[in-house]
DNA sequence: TTGCTGAATTCGTCTGGACGAATATGCTGC
DNA sequence: GCAGCATATTCGTCCAGACGAATTCAGCAA
């Protein structure tokens, strides 16, 4: 019903600033958004490392999806969500932002800590797509 | 009751990052943040400028002036806002996305060329204090 | 078809916070 | 003291959105 298909060749929107900023007011999102940041997860993985309920996952990834901060990508039955290619201004100056947020916040630092062991264990999906990160 | 006093050799704090991104999510205090990018206002500028009541435009303050975004200053009775001096990291980072922001939002283009129409009938209070940026 | 699994959606509830209106506080000058 | 202005706070209302629980939908395998 949605999935942003994968169109490699796309003249890329200016991200609107309000709903932007609106998005990272919560902290699970920019949890979320912290943890993209190494590169594409499938719901699943989110949901183990942020020790979420799923639904929850999945409704604030569809709010950063609305907002076009990540993208989708459906293989199989499952969805791996990425950030999605920043354009330039506000757009990459809020990735920047994120990467100083991850190192600001005890929380950020804990979920790379638990997503780098659970990598180890090998995830929870037959591991990620072709262009990883 | 509250008026961070003129320190100026204080050691600065790291300034908390989810409460700051939290503030970042009302239109109107990001209007308020772009426009104090050009040194400090009083509240009856910001009034003015940003077209709100004034018991709004003061409660916004104070959430600003709470996540330690701003900083007041009194004289007489007047209040006058100025953006708190970055610190490294996060905050630095922040200031910069505000910039862009401003950019990227008609409103806060508007109130840019509105507070300037304004300071050219020489504002609504005696001129700012001493450093004025 | 059925059954299983990953993900998305709906429903009902509850809370943070934004607002307008009224009031309070604080400073200045008379 | 009082009046008058700039700002702050309180009060009551209202709404976006966050949550848990249950349900639904989609893909895959037998």
């Amino acid at each position: 019903m949605h999935s942003t298909k994968a169109n490699p060749a796309k003249a890329r929107s200016p991200l609107p600033v309000a709903s932007a900023l609106r998005a990272l007011a919560e902290p699970t999102r920019v949890r979320m958004l912290c943890l993209l940041r190494g590169g594409p997860l499938c719901v699943g993985d989110l949901v183990e490392v942020l020790g979420v309920l799923q639904p929850n996952a999945s409704r604030h990834l569809a709010y950063l999806r609305r907002v076009q901060l990540v993208e989708d990508e459906r293989r199989g039955s499952w969805t791996f969500y990425r950030l999605a290619a920043a354009s330039p201004g506000f757009h990459r100056k809020l990735l920047g932002l994120l990467d100083a947020a991850a190192a600001g916040l005890p929380e950020a630092r804990r979920d790379a800590a638990t997503l780098r062991k659970l990598q180890a264990k090998g995830g929870c999906c037959p591991k990620r797509s072709k262009g990883g990160r």
